[in-house]
DNA sequence: ACCTGAACACCGTTCAAGT
DNA sequence: ACCTGAACACCGTTCAAGT
């Protein structure tokens, strides 16, 4: 009768027995299709024919099964290797990792929250690591890694944050509020609103999806690099 | 016989009618202490001795409540009103931003992630758009503000994602599996061991509160406003 | 080894009905 | 206007019992 219950004997295998890598690439569809709101282990068991113990036999709990996601969806990005200038490197892996951010939006929304800490998505932190070694930077090397990876993931975790909530043909409520603004309240925002209306972070009202910040992302990476080369420039003087 | 349920008569009024300022303090003040596992709805309701459908009468659901704790939180951030040089103004504010936060690391968390759309929180945005609109950025200036913002927010978003599960007595799992990094694979992370071991973003096993990040933001705002006043240098070279 | 079936202890949200 | 009491439709997780 419902087809989501599985027509197995109690306690019987299924002919073919499901696999963590089923169950890992079965969630990374269902966040990536439904989103955070359509993700829950109950429906990816559904979704599967199984029952929920089953995930937690071969994948252990939720938090887990997003450490797993995570890694699926990190080894999308690669380290350039053609690129000797550490410049022009550093510009193309920021770009590589925000573009496979933006081709699945919503799991790395999910995953940039809630996962378990896994050590295996440590491949491009450690090219990251290499790079900046070379560079001379002595005490100040760790920092820079800091402040390249928090703010890149950061701005990408930001600009993904925005879910716009309903369909694009009637106004949305958040549209309404920001154009009602106050200018007496927000001089700055007001007076400046067509140039930035819809266009910054916690100022629109579009997602990223439709709406990506690419210029304001290039202005970011171009803003760190020129700041990391301030810096080295300050170093060699001594 | 059980305290957490009021003593009240059917659909009766308490004597004192409860508020959504009242509603909105105790939310803050529960996920402050008790973080995202201890809030929810029911065990708000139950702290403050009413019915769960009383809340929605007050507040709205879940997300309105979460912005209206975030306005509750953000107004703890002023814009520093003594600086005249832009870039001392800036740093400022920067780190009033991340102090508040990491003063209330559970609230900051949970709103940064899961809050509705508020537009009363735009006081620091306005002063900020106002700052930059006086540098003559033209057309750059709303990827200067997203630029900026992203990466400030985004850097404290990360710094304070990781919640260290254990007790301090035992090594955690983390610590072990990062120690027992393979060199072959991971050759730079595990060679700069000693550097950035415990204080790099995702190369950590101890949280911000006990383990900030202090010097890490401090350059990478100083990236960010080198890298701004590269950039005005360009401009005005044209 | 792998999976069922059921149970436990929760959630957020809605709504008729009370005062 | 404000709140109760109950209900609805879910969760994540555990575990004895099956094959």
């Amino acid at each position: 009768m419902s087809a989501a219950q599985p027509a197995r004997k109690r306690g019987a295998r299924a002919e073919i027995p499901i696999t963590a890598e089923a169950i890992v690439e079965a969630a990374f569809r269902l966040i990536d299709e439904r989103g955070h709101d359509g993700f829950s282990m109950r429906s990816l068991a559904t979704e599967l024919g199984v029952f929920p113990a089953t995930l937690y036999w071969h994948v252990g709990d939720r938090s887990q099964l997003l450490g797993l996601v995570e890694q699926r969806w990190i080894s999308e990005v690669t380290a350039p290797d053609h690129l000797d200038d550490w410049h022009e490197w550093m510009l193309e892996l920021a770009r590589r990792y925000r573009a496979a951010a933006h081709r699945h939006p919503n799991v790395a929304r999910l995953v940039s929250v809630e996962r378990a800490r896994n050590t295996e998505s440590l491949v491009i932190p450690d090219a990251i690591v290499g790079r900046l070694d070379e560079l001379g930077l002595g005490a100040d090397m760790v920092h820079a890694y800091n402040a390249l990876m928090g703010a890149v993931q950061g701005f990408v975790v930001l600009e993904l944050a925005l879910i716009a909530d309903s369909g694009p043909e009637i106004v949305s409520e958040v549209e309404r509020d920001l154009r009602a603004l106050d200018p007496q309240q927000f001089p700055n925002i007001t007076r400046n609103f067509d140039q930035i209306g819809n266009r910054a972070l916690s100022i629109r009202w579009t997602d990223a999806q439709h709406q990506p910040l690419d210029q304001s992302f290039e202005f970011l990476v171009q803003l760190l690099l020129d700041g990391l080369a301030a810096q080295l420039a300050k170093l060699a003087e001594t």
